[in-house]
DNA sequence: TTGTAAGCGTTATCAA
DNA sequence: TTGATAACGCTTACAA
């Protein structure tokens, strides 16, 4: 394979000048351009960039840790940071860790021994985590909470489950289900944080029967659901914290027997592209994930490039969708 | 930043030693050993990968191209080419073309710049891609047909849409309506030929009208079934050539006030988890993505190493799944 | 504007 | 088993 000498002595310069060429073409005469170009055409040259990057001590790389690619909320933010990250010069390595610490601990150490140059985490915060010993390393939190440490983007998930339980309680609907995330998880904690203040301010009695646990897969929301069914007062509506919990509780329901939304309300989370789809179309909190992924890969170059942004804080506004899977309660 | 130079000094033997205990253990005495790995805790070195890469004219990192990321299937197959990836020492470069030729130039170019040692795309061959200018790089074809050129790993889509014909024939069925994917994409050509020879097989005449194309979107599902709805005579089976179609189909057959499968089947292509879920679960064609993923990793890794692979094919084996979206046909 | 040459951190060759 | 040293391809002072 050719290389910068090769040009060089192709073009009847130095290597100084084939350099200056490519990456400073202003600092070049018209003349050595030509020659410098033909010379590359003559020999088919490809710099290396494993020399340039080694040589200028960067990888122009970063790491995006996700708990699981498969998840479409996720991939879409992901297909926003690949775009963001390709324009500015970026490649993106994709870390799947899939909740495994070992394998989050591998990529961390990519960072560490250079071969990406900062981390973009997908997850909530978590004070056990292996990223967290790896501070000091350029890092972003994305779709994280309140408690997040450095730099994160999010949206307001207080704010935005209290939104969806204040238009349930709209709808005469008092007792209303909710089927959570894993019970540690920050999300789950913010979500139903925003839950407990909507009732409270309704003047609806908190009850612990009402709440089933799940971990954000559409089959545990068919299990929570499940177990919605068999109270002795079923409730009249259910919030899920995300939209497959949502379409497995539908999916549940109707299997129960239970209209949706006529007999029992559903919404979701997230708006995924199947909850414009299913059926009923759900009822749901859209968060912006092109704007996060691109903000994500701004504020995370700013770091690589020596910025410091301690506690910069990005929440970004939500949108409220109302679709099919909601209708008024049917008793007062 | 410590380096070698410095691992050396304090550990008191020279940086060759330094390097051997690194990566060829069994040529360091347990004594020169153990001072290496003091020193190396001592001063807190981390190899600079990227000057190893550099000298070992190696970038330890794989593309892959997928036309979106966010399509369920696609995600599916990356997660297990992650993972494989991972187990073998190399990093997972995401592109995300976008159906964009220039995107897919771009990451072309990461492998003749040696950023990155080979490729996998993921998508039917296409003549006129930059992936084929760009032959000679190790390069391997997944979820491809028949036609794609060098190594490639796909199931047999001709017996595979044939089979499912068959199926809907097998429950009197004569009417078989069918929305396909773009007319030039090789996977709709594949497909279509099943189709075209189960009908053939069963003395069914092929009716030009009942074909409807979409872009294996969900909203094109929605169109084409539409335009199916509206025939004097509309198909008793549609078959779908992915499970996004067909559950975008049957959000259009529900509204215009068709039941599925009692009035009209719906059979799908994938089985993306959602198929599972749907309302009614689709009755479909299951691509085994993980041993694709895997396969496709260890098959490149034998490129980049060296090896001479030019036409291996792998054709898996695929499941064929009944779930409740096809019945049998109302009329004789 | 151009060329010479040092140096980035590692590995590998060769000699001891 | 170990150490000295050249080499990988590029960028960049510095000098001309």
């Amino acid at each position: 394979m050719s290389n910068i000498r090769e040009v060089a002595r192709v073009a009847g310069v130095s290597v100084a000048t084939v350099s200056r060429a490519l990456s400073h073409p202003e600092k070049v005469s018209p003349a050595s351009m030509k020659k410098v170009k033909q010379a590359i055409e003559e020999v088919n040259y490809r710099p290396n960039m494993l020399a340039r990057n080694f040589r200028s001590a960067k990888a122009y790389s970063i790491v995006v840790l996700v708990p699981d690619i498969a998840n479409p909320f996720f991939s879409l933010v992901i297909r926003a940071i690949e775009d963001q990250a390709q324009k500015r010069g970026y490649a993106v390595l994709l870390g799947d860790t899939q909740d495994s610490g070992a394998k989050e601990k591998e990529y961390i150490r990519l960072v560490e021994t250079r071969l990406a140059d900062g981390i973009i985490q997908l997850r909530p915060h978590s004070p056990d985590a292996p990223t967290n010993k790896a501070l000091g390393l350029p890092y972003i939190n994305l779709c994280g909470t309140e408690d997040t440490p450095g730099p994160c983007i999010r949206i307001d998930n207080v704010l935005a489950s209290k939104n969806m339980v204040d238009y349930l309680i709209s709808l005469d609907h008092k007792r209303i289900g909710i089927i959570t995330g894993l019970r540690g998880n920050p999300h789950t904690m913010d979500r139903m944080k925003g839950y407990k203040q909507s009732l409270a301010e309704a003047g609806i009695e908190f009850d612990e029967r009402l709440i089933a646990e799940g971990e954000y897969s559409i089959w545990s929301g068919v299990n929570a659901a499940n177990k919605l069914c068999g109270l002795d007062k079923p409730p009249t509506a259910i919030m899920c914290m995300n939209d497959e919990m949502a379409i497995g509780a539908v999916q549940s329901l109707k299997s129960h027997g239970y209209a949706v939304p006529q007999d029992i309300s559903v919404t979701g989370f997230d708006d995924i592209d199947y909850a414009r789809y299913c059926d009923p179309p759900l009822t749901t909190i859209s968060q912006p994930a092109e704007d996060m992924g691109k903000i994500a890969v701004d504020l995370l170059l700013r770091l690589i490039e020596g910025e410091e942004l301690s506690k910069e804080e990005h929440v970004l506004p939500y949108d409220f969708i109302v679709r099919k899977s909601t209708d008024k309660a049917k008793e007062g």
